[in-house]
Formats: structure tokens, sequence, C-alpha cells
DNA sequence: AATGCGAGCAACCGCGTTTGA
DNA sequence: TTCAAACGCGGTTGCTCGCAT
């Protein structure tokens, strides 16, 4: 049978203790990783493969990073999320030292407990727009204020391509130059790009999803940054602040956005 | 100081996929 | 081609810690 290892007597359960890690990392030093039922039976620990292979991805590691995400991070992940869903190994591999345990547990724990706050199913189109419509643009505004504020040794900027005469991400009605609203005259193209040190961009059009458009645009236009092309983003500022609270006045503005396609 | 509660996170579980004999 | 073992992913659970009462 798959997975079997809870066969074997006397298997540990819970917490890895200090001397379980050691153990697993000299292993893994000496042997390298995979062959992770082999490992466990070889090493001495009384864990399961599986169990193995977690702790070293998710904890072990060396190129595993902890803390706070950044803003950048906070922004991809919510930008990937609303074209891939809960796919989060493949978004995980677009957040360098991001595993996807922790990723998951990002959504699960902030950016659901907002759809619970504001009674809305997270799956739902009207939640992908206020994300839209509210998160995203107060992470770009975090991202521009942190870049602004090391301009000298700044390692991410953002920039605004936006054709159109708005020049700020402060939101026609309330909404981050994306596709937030369904105005039918309103120029589509605003792009958001993300520069990192290195020089490689990434590009965020307004065609991306809105109003239940996600998950079946097709790829051809989808988005101008393609999987391939996602470079990693250097994450140094580890700015986090807790106000990703959305005023309930804010929310209904969005959902009169949502179904009067913010003709008001 | 004790207790209750909720948030955050590490770890587990089930299942589908891949691999290799 | 088949089948068992290993792997990887996503959902869920449960523990710990901080805060409020």
């Amino acid at each position: 049978m798959s997975d079997n290892q809870g066969a074997m007597v006397d298997l540990r359960r819970g917490p890895w203790t200090l001397e379980e890690d050691s153990l697993l990392v000299h292993y893994i030093a000496l042997h390298g990783e995979g062959r992770w039922n082999l490992l466990a039976r070889s090493s001495g620990l009384k864990r399961t493969g599986k169990s193995c292979r977690l702790r070293w991805l998710n904890y072990l590691k060396p190129d595993v990073k902890r803390g706070n995400l950044s803003p950048e991070e906070q922004f991809l992940i919510l930008e990937l999320h609303s074209r891939w869903g809960n796919r989060w190994s493949r978004i995980a591999q677009h957040l360098p030292g991001r595993t996807d345990n922790e990723i998951k547990n990002y959504w699960r724990t902030r950016v659901q407990k907002q759809a619970r706050q504001m009674k809305i199913d997270s799956n739902s189109s009207l939640f992908a727009d206020a994300v839209r419509c509210f998160w995203m643009p107060r992470l770009l505004e975090k991202m521009q204020a942190s870049s602004y504020s090391s301009s000298t040794s700044s390692t991410t900027t953002v920039t605004n391509n936006s054709n159109t005469s708005c020049s700020s991400y402060s939101m026609v009605n309330g909404c981050l130059p994306l596709s937030c609203g369904s105005s039918n005259n309103e120029k589509k193209n605003h792009e958001v790009v993300v520069v990192n040190q290195s020089g490689s961009e990434l590009m965020f059009n307004n065609s991306l999803t809105s109003s239940g458009m996600m998950n079946e645009m097709p790829s051809s236009n989808s988005s101008l940054m393609d999987d391939d092309e996602l470079g990693p983003l250097l994450m140094e500022n580890s700015l986090m602040e807790n106000d990703e609270s959305w005023a309930m006045d804010e929310f209904w503005h969005a959902r009169n956005v949502h179904e009067w396609g913010g003709g008001m």
C-alpha cells in the first residue's frame, strides 16, 4: 500500500525536536534529498518519509525564507491566485523561498478572513473584484512607498504604465487600474509593472480577471506575464502592516461597482 | 492570576500522479 | 502492460501563543 509507513512500529508524530531536525539535516547533507521513505528508515528518525519530506521542504531547507510576506509577495499571491486558484505549489514556484504551505496558510488566515468578515464567498467573483479594487491597490501603494523611502538602495520599484490620464493608483471608482468594474467604454489597457533590481519585469495588465471572468481567460491574451516569464521578485523589504481590513463602506462601494458597472 | 478565545502556523491525512521494476 | 511504491499536492487538524476579560 502506498504511504503505509504507519505499519512500522513506534512512529513519532507531532512537532519535531531539535535532535530530529539535526538528524534529518545531517542525513540530507550526506545523501541528498529524495527517496524519503528510505531516508526515514535509514536515518534513525522514527518518522514517515512523508513527514521527513515536509519538514525539510517547509522548514529546514536552507533557502526557506522565514518571516512576514512583503507587499510584493502578497501582491503576487493575490495576482497568481486569481489566475490559478488554489494551485499553491505552482504559486509558490514564483515566490522564491516561500513554500506552498506558507502561501496556503496566508490565503486561509488573511485573505479568507476578509471574505468571512465581508460575509461573502471567497471564491466568488465579487470577492475577486474586492481584492482587485481594494487590497491590491493598497499593496501597490505600500510597494511604492517603500521604494520611495529607500530610493537610493531600492530593490523594487513599481511603475504605472497606464497610457490613460490616470496618473496614480488612487483609484477611479476606488479601483486599481486593472479591470475593476466594467464600464464598457473605459479604456482597459492599464499596465502595472513591478521591476526588480536585476531589471526583470513582472507585468500585470488589466485583462486578467474581473466580474467572474477569472478561470476562463484564454491564455493567448490573459496576461502579459506568462509562466516562464515570471522572473523572481526580490523581496528584501519585509514591510508588513496589519491594515488589511477593508472598511465596509468601501466594500459596499465595490458591490455597487460590481452590480452596476461602476456607473453609479 | 486564571481562563477563554481566536489567529497563525506546523504537521498530518487522503488521494491523484509518477516512477520503475 | 501492470502494479506497487514513492512522491507531491491540497485540504484539514490541532497545537501554541498572545490578547481580552
